[in-house]
RNA sequence: GGGGGCGUAGCUCAGCCGGUAGAGCAGCGGCCUUUUAAGCCGUAGGUCGCAGGUUCGAGCCCUGCCGCCCUCACCA
């Protein structure tokens, strides 16, 4: 405790505990929410009732003070008079903005009208020993904001809210597929071979066993298991983590929806992420289908715009052919992009990625991406280069990916062994047998799905940066050898 | 990793050309029974991110470091 406010705060908590007051009691009475006293206010008034919750800034005028109470559902102003409160009135002054109370009081106007709670009972529940931020800005600066969450969320209501629609977006897409007669399942976290996915892990290490072990970048493979097990219908929403840099589209540890259906083929999945659109705009945007994003406004009604991955390649880089390693070569030169070490496939999309993906406004599907950077994709019938898959964009950002899944276990098994071939620390080091041996059982044809949660509501509240959406966004620590001005904390107790 | 920006009181921010570190809010002491950004009087609060350098003198100029933001690179 460095500042003096603090120090103040606690004389008033030490005063209070020399007369007897506990100021962090085990309960105090028990409150209403206050939307529910608010909804029917004016039929209440005259009653006593109970509510809890944090004080705001306290106006003073003597024999007369007034402050806000807020809980999760709402504010409402509490009108302390002396006369009312005979017993508390003489220690007023130990209850100040930020603390929190539980106040008894009837109800009532003030002489404007405005909706008060007479207190006729104030107990301390908590006390703050820390100032709120300041009450006209809340807290801005950035920093402070992710790294204590806790003063970002009670002091700025417009955080509570965009959290509060996360999870509201969460559990609109269970819903969606639940009434799709899909089943919610887990699946490992901690895997000893990471798949799924091209991204470098994170590793650790499991001691009884002494085995290494990687937390996922993917549930994709378990969850195909459980479609090789005739579950048929499966999603999960989960954490995924990837060992990789962090912008305001990236957190290293994010959360993933994947979704599979047998019988279903990528068509049939499109279909899927219309109907969740869908879904999600009548209920978390009440009926709207129009978001604005980045400074630009998008119509998230179906059905979305579709373009072929090849096609928007060839419109970017006339005379380029994806295929051709050579005139790739001569592309990625021009565009000024790195090249050296790279294999073919991985530089032909990087030149995509630099060409196409900043032109999509979207939402549109792109779909039927090369094989060779889809090694868990179904080839299409028509043509052996090309994979049956979309990904879904919006402003340039990837929300989603999808494809008919590749149930082949020859030709699955082929291609984890070219992975091999150019094996890189975003590549296991080994085949996953298991899977092979899984699709080798038998894996009806199936379409599955991702779909980043958090890119999904930075798009549906209009956050720019991903750390908008994540209640605590990964931050360097800060180093606690480095020399600072704070001498070593006293100890208060 | 490259480029740009930022870091000053608990919070939000000023600080000019290098010349004694400021305001509002919060706090503390007063006055006030209808405020809601209450008001008025008084008061306290600082290692100017850290470390060095230049200078008679550094919040300001220079170098290095730490942290954050933006951006590019990276990232299916």
């Amino acid at each position: 405790m460095t500042d003096g406010i603090a120090k103040d705060r606690l004389e008033k908590l030490q005063a209070m505990r020399g007369a007897g007051v506990d100021p962090f009691p085990p309960r105090v009475p028990r409150g209403i929410p206050l939307h529910e006293l608010l909804a029917d206010f004016d039929q209440r008034v005259g009653q006593a009732v109970t509510v809890c919750g944090r004080l705001s800034q306290i106006r003073d005028f003597g024999k007369l003070r007034f402050s806000h109470l807020q809980d999760r559902t709402g504010t409402l102003q509490i009108g302390f008079e002396r006369d009312r409160l005979p017993a508390f009135w003489p220690d007023r002054k130990r209850v100040e903005g930020n603390d929190l109370v539980a106040i008894t009081g009837i109800v009532g106007h003030t002489q404007k009208g405005e909706r008060t709670l007479w207190a006729t009972e104030v107990v301390l529940a908590s006390k703050a020993l820390r100032a709120a931020p300041e009450k006209w800005h809340g807290l801005q600066d950035v920093e402070q904001r992710y790294r204590m969450r806790y003063v970002d969320l009670f002091a700025n209501p417009d955080v509570r809210a965009a959290f509060a629609k996360r999870s509201q977006i969460v559990r609109e897409v269970r819903a969606y597929f639940d009434s799709l007669g899909y089943l919610e399942v887990e699946t490992p976290i901690l895997q000893p071979i990471f798949g799924g996915a091209a991204a470098r892990p994170f590793k650790t290490h499991h001691n009884a066993l002494d085995m290494p072990l990687f937390l996922r970048i993917a549930p994709e493979l378990y969850l195909k298991r459980l479609i090789v097990g005739g579950m048929e219908r499966v999603y999960e929403i989960g954490r995924v983590f990837r060992n990789e840099g962090i912008s305001t589209r990236h957190n290293p540890e994010f959360t993933m929806l994947e979704s599979y259906e047998a019988w279903a083929d990528y068509k049939d999945i499109m279909a899927r992420v219309e109907g969740l659109f869908a879904h999600l705009c009548a209920t978390v945007l009440g009926g709207q289908t129009v978001v604005t994003f980045r400074g630009k406004s998008f119509d998230l009604k179906p059905p979305f715009q579709k373009a072929r991955y090849l096609d928007l390649f060839a419109q970017q880089n006339p005379g380029c052919d994806w295929f051709d390693h050579q005139s790739v070569l001569r592309r990625a030169r021009e565009l000024g992009l790195k090249t050296d070490g790279l294999p073919p496939e991985k530089l032909a999309n990087d030149v995509f990625e630099a060409t196409v993906e900043d032109t999509l406004q979207g939402p549109i599907f792109v779909h039927d991406y090369p094989v060779a950077i889809s090694p868990l994709a179904k080839r299409m019938p028509e043509d052996a280069r090309v994979t049956e898959r979309f990904e879904l964009f919006l402003s340039g950002m990837e929300l989603g990916n999808a494809f008919s899944e590749l149930n082949d276990p020859i030709d699955q098994e082929q291609r984890f062994q070219a992975q091999l071939l150019h094996k890189d620390d975003e590549t296991p080091g080994e085949v996953d047998v298991d899977y092979v041996t899984a699709l080798e059982y038998g894996m009806p044809p199936a379409g599955g799905l991702g779909i980043g949660i958090d890119r999904l509501t930075m798009l549906l509240t209009g956050s720019d940066s991903i750390r908008d959406v994540v209640l605590f966004p990964l931050l360097r620590r800060v180093d606690p050898t480095a020399p600072t001005a704070e001498p070593a904390p006293p100890q208060e107790r």
